[in-house]
DNA sequence: AGACAAAATAGACTGAGTCTAAAAACTAAG
DNA sequence: CTTAGTTTTTAGACTCAGTCTATTTTGTCT
């Protein structure tokens, strides 16, 4: 049944590795998306295919712990387990030179408006286990803030580790699971 | 001394009546800046003179709201007093057909991202009054939620009411003043 | 009348994002 | 080995947002 079709000739990890280069070369803004898709050698068209826009080739590790923490939430309805369940599988290693050099690229409010776009994700997935809206502002933020502080102090502990501590400065019943 | 220069074709207000026409009846999206600046008698270019995009005319209580929050909190350290000083002065005759009917226009994800921008610089307003960046986090979330449901639910009391209700769900001590 | 100031405008330009149709590259049969 | 089917890539056109520069308009002041 199967016939497969022509193979991929790129991938989100070659676009993302030749944009990156881009933007540690000259800066986040003047990269156009041309610029990338040439040095991938790749058409501007095959870009669109694998991303979204150029905000979105920084973030393409948060994407992934974002889909995985949703789906967590969905399956399990636990905030803390689903924490924990996605937290402990990113290490700084996964980050190559994401957030870490992102004021070095010259991260402009472009990236910043990709990055809200995340927190309110994140806060729609929260929203599966945590009930009260004003209460999911407050983890999800809880969580941002903890992932935010992660990715900066460079000499921290585990991703987990500055999570747990943000969410801990909210009210335990705040993240208390809605059963039982 | 003065020579007050050519003086003023148009206005924001002239604009966003414009734009707001034009909303209702092609909806948000199909309305491009050209078809304001058309119905409002002036150039493109003009439009750009008072507004830095289309999701902004959208949103000029807002961010006449913010500034004046901002300005309250850097003014007083307080935010409960802020919020008072700011929400008590609004009416639901200030939002003439904003947030109202913002799904009969065919709200994209457009001015979800505008709205996400306004959460941003009410947070970083936030910042000045409370210290801990977890806590802003659920601050601002507790004042957006309050005025969201205020917008939505038509038949509520006032947005100060709404506003204090959904903070107040939060820790006292998360809004306390620094000082004191 | 002439200088000055501020706003409006024309118009060009870059780049994002969308879309369509066609070409390319591979697989599985016949 | 040829053909049909499938998926990706690609070329290219198109709309619109946003920025910028230079020019024109319209007022006031001297």
């Amino acid at each position: 049944m199967a016939t497969m079709g022509r193979p991929r000739v790129s991938s989100q990890a070659v676009l993302e590795e030749a944009a990156t280069e881009l933007f540690l070369e000259q800066g986040y803004q003047a990269t156009s998306i041309d610029d990338i898709a040439s040095r991938a050698g790749v058409s501007r068209a095959t870009f669109f295919n694998y991303f979204g826009g150029k905000a979105d080739v920084l973030l393409v590790e948060i994407d992934r712990a974002l889909d995985a923490f949703g789906q967590a939430v969905r399956a399990t309805g636990d905030i803390a387990a689903a924490i924990v369940s996605v937290a402990s599988s990113i290490t700084r290693s996964d980050i190559p030179l994401l957030a870490q050099q992102a004021d070095t690229m010259g991260a402009t409010d472009d990236v910043t408006k990709a990055l809200l776009e995340r927190f309110s994700r994140l806060k729609d997935h929260v929203a599966g286990s945590v009930t009260e809206p004003v209460w999911q502002w407050a983890v999800a933020g809880a969580i941002a803030e903890g992932a935010s502080r992660w990715a900066t102090d460079r000499d921290g502990g585990s991703l987990l580790e500055a999570i747990t501590d943000a969410v801990n400065q909210l009210p335990p019943e705040f993240t208390q699971k809605p059963d039982q």
